[in-house]
DNA sequence: GAGTGGTCTAGACCACCTA
DNA sequence: AGGTGGTCTAGACCACTCC
């Protein structure tokens, strides 16, 4: 496999390379606006991801390390658990701290099915069904903290991959929250547009579900009916905590799988 | 304005309480082996849930608040901090640190459906029907980051509530991790297993997707062929990186769906 | 015992927001 | 202009791990 013994024992003794063959050069720039932890993260990041800095190897204690760099060691200490809580690093008292022994890519963040369609090269297109605003239902209103039949704007998209159709999508948001331009909606992702004006998304609740496709559904997502088909609906919270879109979708499961990353919260 | 008037205006105006009316009384033990920010993050995260500090209200300046609990700013900063990354709390400058207008409750963490369904009082049951060892396929290996060919351990369980079944689970694990005594599997959840075996679940990379049932399945699961199922894999992998289990489940539709909460990375 | 990370202090200056 | 969080420093002592 890899070029390095990183395998060993069956149980679980942590093989270390004591002396990290090279030391690795680091360096920030005190002129930068960029703050010197983070420089230091990002270098640090660099190095793991390039495989100059190998699974296991330790890091070197943060004192030494702030001495080279000429930081304190609260900054080094702040550059370090960055990357601790991104998961590129593991930190043992008495031992030190060690590259993690990979095999964990990087984690995938909350991202629209537009984004993820377009970052595997999928060339998605939307076409809106429906963009207008009416009262809220008892569950939409639940779903975003707000009064039942308060105004919300809904939407309906198709969503589209090579010019087949692949998800249908119907979204509930505060109304007045952003523009909802039809020719932007078509060209571009909710969450893009809700990035761009400003808003900072932080999490999102989702349940995920499947169901066999009625009638109607299959005509719509060209399957025949009692195909399997992937629910799910998803309340997006921005920083605030503040509900910023409620929505309710179905995907093709013969053509469509969530992939998600779950972290064990301390 | 008004005292407490927390809500307001169509559009997002913060309203904030400048004054928090009752201060709130702080306490840390300084005798206690528990670190100090973790005293105050879990007093300050108490009083979140319990709405002593209400959504949207200020928690008063991070100097002050240290100096009333003669603290240091950097350890109350590190409270706060945790919170922050919690997603209890936000922080702005020059505004100061909020309560977040709440909605979010706790979020998911990476949980075994044995633990999910006890939390719901479904009463959970397990049925092993298979404990053994053997090669591991290209698939498992690859999912595992071990050798093809090598040993690894397959379990393969039912997973009953109220005497139902609901989903049918195939594990992989390297061998020799815990020991995997089939009354221990038939009593409690393999997540829980680890844990007790001094094991740091760190993260799980996810697949979620559907397709209707074979012949075999729907008999396994009581369901009819073409029934719903919805499939999941997954692989869960420690603090070093490791990976400790590959799973591929499927799950009855009609009786399950997936709830989890995903965060934005920064 | 030596070395590591974990915690904590008491200051400092800066950037940003509100007004 | 005043107040807030964001960053940074130079120390200190403790708890844990390993030899």
């Amino acid at each position: 496999m890899s070029e390095f013994p990183e395998i060993e024992t069956g149980g679980y003794a942590p093989p270390v390379s004591k002396a990290e063959s090279a030391p690795l050069e680091f360096e920030v720039d005190r002129s930068s606006p960029v703050p010197l932890y983070y420089q230091l993260a990002q270098q640090l990041e660099g190095a793991i991801e390039h495989g100059r800095l190998a699974p296991g190897s330790l890091l070197g204690n943060e004192i030494e390390l702030a001495g080279r760099l000429g930081l304190s060691r609260p900054t080094v200490r702040q550059a370090i658990q960055s990357l601790v809580d991104k998961g590129l690093l593991v930190r043992r008292r008495g031992v030190g701290t060690q590259v993690v022994h990979s095999q964990v890519k990087r984690p995938l963040e909350l991202s629209s099915l537009f984004d993820d369609l377009q970052a595997a090269g999928q060339s998605p297109a939307t076409q809106v069904l429906r963009n207008e605003t009416e009262p809220a239902t008892a569950q939409v209103a639940a779903a975003l903290g707000i009064a039942e039949g308060s105004d919300v704007v809904v939407l309906q998209r198709l969503r589209f991959t090579h010019g087949e159709p692949m998800a249908h999508m119907c979204n509930y948001l505060p109304p007045g929250l952003i523009p909802l331009d039809n020719a932007k909606l078509e060209s571009t992702g909710l969450y893009r547009m809700m990035r761009a004006a400003g808003i900072t998304l932080h999490s999102a609740r989702q349940s995920v579900g499947a169901r066999c496709a009625t009638e109607a559904e299959g005509e719509l997502l060209a399957e025949e009916p009692g195909a399997a088909l992937l629910t799910m609906s998803r309340t997006t919270y921005d920083d605030t905590g503040r509900a910023v879109e409620y929505g309710t979708h179905i995907y093709r499961a013969s053509r469509y799988a969530f992939e998600f990353q779950l972290l064990v919260r301390a």
